[in-house]
RNA sequence: GGAGGAGUGGCCGAGCGGCUGAAGGCGACGGUUUUGAAAACCGUUACACGGGAAACUGUGUCGGGGGUUCGAAUCCCUCCUCCUCCGCCA
């Protein structure tokens, strides 16, 4: 959400920052809407204005014990009188009030109309962002690691996992219809250990680990900014109006909703560990095979809200994005880094960084990571703010990133551990959370 | 799920139809005093939207929504949340 005030003196370059990202979004309408509504509120709060000081005479002239009333007595009224004109104030007022009611009607649904609209602009992407029409746009940065030569034939993960018995992706299917999959034995173990090693690593950097609702309210997919626009990627529980999310980033960067912190509380930094649920509506035919695009995993988010500044929240960027680059690290996968066109970027995000793992049955980089910031985009939606030294008010601002999505991060593991006979060494640092095995074997 | 009770400012807590955005206390902040600190005293201490260059000013907000009334934190309806008891379940 941005600023209406900011959005009036800028339509232009609005305009023009919503077509940058792809967005269709009328900012005229906008305008005009709010005009209407400030009208609107001014003729109002006049009418309400009148009814709160008449509606107190009527109280004074009523009450022969008030100060009016005596003076009025004073200046030779008989009661009568006095009454007379309690009740001529007092039966004008009815006559507004008919008036009142008319226009809070309309005011109503011109509110209404006035957030659907405030919601679909977005938040202009930064200048450090690429300026590009879609995925196939975005700017590779960086590239670490490197990338496995097999001196065998390899096999993918799907014929990996299956021939080792760890992962089951015909029966997930046969229970729960595509893009769904079950991992048993080894399978299920490992998942649980990269888990386990990104939020170890996140918690020994500060983080503090949380358990999170992940079936929450509208008002909550609305303030991440994944309502009203990606409603259809999401599982809606309808008869409860609640939604399953898609990522625990939605719960930890609306924690704080509607609370005024202390300028020295920040930055607040969160992880947790969750399952998401992701639709994948329109992805029909996409990425149809294995672990890559399903339906449910479970992933460790970072999230971090920090001062209202811009050089502050780069810097934050930055290190978030690190954060992952080292979990990927320690565990030997090649990757790379990429800039997020304008394009491809979201609703409210002014740059993402997308990393990108090496994965040999795609015979390319495949994401597995993706670091955003926001400026104050969903804090506002949250009414998240802060004050600073001289109390005055802010909103904050929000970041997240991936630590490590798993079963998409299996993919990697698998297939790049994989040795000549069919079984995979385990990365050392997974080994402790294995039972100190060092590969894993058929069962 | 059934029966009761309760939701007021950062917190505690008054108010139960009018001049109450809301007494009092605590906390926090600023000041006086002090070598410094404490104590004491004085003051400040919600948010949103609108108008205004600003000073300032109007409206709304006492869990949410609706209603009664000239006028509602106060009365009525409804929903939500929390607490207690009973039932059920992990």
């Amino acid at each position: 959400m941005l600023d209406i005030k900011v959005i009036r003196e800028n339509v232009d370059l609005v305009k023009r920052a919503a077509a940058a990202k792809r967005i269709t979004c009328d900012v005229d309408r906008l305008v005009a809407v709010d005009q209407h509504r400030r009208d609107m509120q001014t003729e109002l709060d006049s009418l309400r204005e009148r009814v709160k000081e008449d509606g107190q005479r009527v109280g004074l002239l009523r009450n022969p014990k008030s100060e009016w009333y005596k003076r009025a007595i004073a200046q030779g009224k008989t009661d009568a009188e006095i009454k007379a004109e309690a009740d001529r104030v007092q039966a004008e007022l009815a006559r507004i009030k008919p008036k009142i009611k008319e226009l809070e009607d309309s005011e109503g649904s011109i509110l209404q109309e006035f957030e659907q609209l405030m919601f679909t602009i977005p938040q202009p992407a930064d200048p450090e962002a690429p300026e590009g029409k879609d995925e196939s746009e975005n700017v590779e940065i960086r590239r670490v690691g490197e990338v496995r030569r097999f001196e065998f034939e390899p096999k993918d993960h799907v014929r990996l996992g299956t021939d080792l018995g760890i992962i089951d992706i015909e029966r997930g299917v046969k229970l729960a219809g595509s893009r769904n999959y079950i991992l048993r034995g080894d399978g299920a173990l490992l998942h649980q250990a990269v888990l386990r090693l990104a939020q170890d690593m996140m918690v020994a950097r500060g983080f503090v680990p949380m358990v999170v609702p992940v079936l929450v309210k509208e008002e909550v997919m609305y303030g991440t900014g994944y309502f009203p626009t990606g409603r259809d990627q999401a599982y809606l529980c309808e008869r409860d109006v609640l939604s399953l999310v898609g990522t625990a980033e939605v719960p930890i960067t609306a924690y704080h909703t509607d609370e005024i912190l202390a300028e020295s509380d920040l930055p607040l930094k969160y992880c947790a560990m969750s399952t998401c649920f992701r639709r994948e509506a329109g992805a029909a035919g996409k990425d149809t095979t294995g672990l890559y695009r399903i339906h449910l995993f479970d992933k460790v988010e970072q999230v971090i809200i920090c001062r209202n500044d811009q050089q502050e929240s780069r810097r934050w960027h930055a290190d978030i994005l690190k954060n992952a680059e080292d979990v990927l690290g320690t565990m030997g996968l090649p990757y790379r880094v990429v800039n997020v066109c304008t394009g491809d970027l979201g609703m409210g995000q002014v740059q993402k960084f997308d990393i990108e793992t090496w994965m040999p049955s795609r015979n390319s980089y495949g994401e597995t990571h993706s670091a955003s910031r926001f400026y104050e985009f969903q804090a506002r939606r949250l009414k998240l703010r802060y004050r600073d030294g001289a109390k005055k008010m802010h909103f904050c601002h929000t970041l997240n990133n991936t630590v490590i999505a798993s079963p998409r991060v299996l993919i990697p593991i698998l297939e790049l551990y994989q040795n000549a006979d069919g079984t995979v060494t385990i990365p050392r640092v997974l080994r402790t959370y294995m039972g100190g095995r060092e590969r894993i074997e058929k069962q």
